[in-house]
DNA sequence: GCTTGAAATGAACGTGTGTTCATATAGCGT
DNA sequence: ACGCTATATGAACACACGTTCATTTCAAGC
């Protein structure tokens, strides 16, 4: 038997790479076998390698999607507007996105030391790409006076390991909704760094007593 | 050759441990070959089942451990004052603590999914009773007003997935210290859920007027 | 309807895996 | 001094791995 009935190249190709995803992201790349995802897309290992030159290949291909999905998702949305808004936009956008894409956003964390040095380049400036879209933003409102924040880079790592934390434990169809679980973080995120309303106050009355 | 000089149960299981933790967390358990580990115990690969009756309960042991200790260290600190202090009490603590044993948090979170159903269920148990313990210090301030928090369950996780980003890039000879670092951490968790000044002043003043 | 080539098979390959075990030895208790 | 046993060896086991390839089969183009 070969070549069944409606199983073309167009459907197996994403059938695999469907597969690879979700066992990658359950059971670790290491431990998922060649036969596992044959078996998963209902063909014999011989064949997936129509759809990849190799193993390590698959993996890398997955996450590159994923991440130029990422970018592309942020630049599609919205960023004007002061930096408390943009913030909110940002950790909205990050929460809702990678809550619908977990198994990659799963991989994309703990499946990176399983890659050549080469292909982790690639990935670890896409993802620097994606931090400083969220640095920016904390630098603009430490500028601005909106934040207050000792050193953006380190704040930028921990928002984003924090946000990335949501996927560990959100279950669609958990006590809290998609929006909610949005907000609270949203609204943690911006507390943690926000000026608070007493110290803008007292810098904005020594600005003016300076000035005086 | 067998029994060389000075190297005795005491000496070489603790080897084992230590040489299956860095490897482990370098490389993923699923990689890392027991071949390898007595490479680096400087021992043959049967002598290391004289120390563990597999390589699942080598992993299992190591995580068990270190969760013990996580625990222990946790149970040590001084938990007194108001659950502002506490929550700096455990925030720094979680810094710390982790940053000292990155190899065996890494592990924690990383290799969960490769332990049976029942080793996992024991470490699930020892880690809820971890964030237990921040969550109770979140309900305290809630309740006492300190602490302005919408999900106390919501908020812990995340704190903690915010504080153990940290061991992702924190790197001891960098640019901050420790005790920078520390501090910058505990300092963003206190923003994030405490409550704000005017709010506060707001609520007694609805309070006072309440009871005028 | 026949030809053609893309899509899939299934057996085979070499290698490496976790684990076992008969065997050897070094150091401690006596 | 010597035997006992804890500690180690190293070869072997059965199996599973990623990958290759000659072969087969089916759908589409003419």
């Amino acid at each position: 038997m070969a070549r069944k009935i409606g199983s073309h190249s167009d459907i197996t190709g994403p059938k695999v790479r469907a597969a690879a995803l979700r066992l990658f992201a359950r059971h670790g790349f290491a431990s998922v076998t060649m036969r596992q995802i044959a078996s998963e897309v209902g063909v014999q290992a011989g064949a997936l390698y129509l759809y990849t030159p190799d193993k390590q290949t698959l993996l890398f291909d997955l996450l590159r999607e994923h991440m130029q999905e990422v970018l592309d998702g942020l630049a599609a949305e919205d960023f004007s507007g002061n930096p408390v808004e943009r913030l909110e936009t940002f950790t909205r956008f990050h929460i809702r996105f990678h809550l619908e894409r977990r198994d990659a956003v799963f991989i994309s964390y703990m499946e990176l030391r399983n890659l050549t040095d080469e292909n982790f380049a690639v990935l670890e400036d896409m993802r620097r790409t994606y931090e400083d879209a969220l640095e920016s933003i904390l630098k603009d409102g430490q500028a601005s006076g909106h934040f207050d924040v000792e050193d953006t880079k380190l704040t930028t790592l921990a928002l984003i390991s924090m946000l990335n934390g949501v996927t560990t434990w959100y279950k669609p169809d958990g006590r809290l909704s998609l929006e909610r679980v949005e907000a609270i973080y949203s609204d943690m995120a911006g507390k943690a760094v926000r000026m608070a309303r007493w110290k803008r106050k007292q810098m904005l009355g020594a600005a003016g007593q300076a000035k005086a």
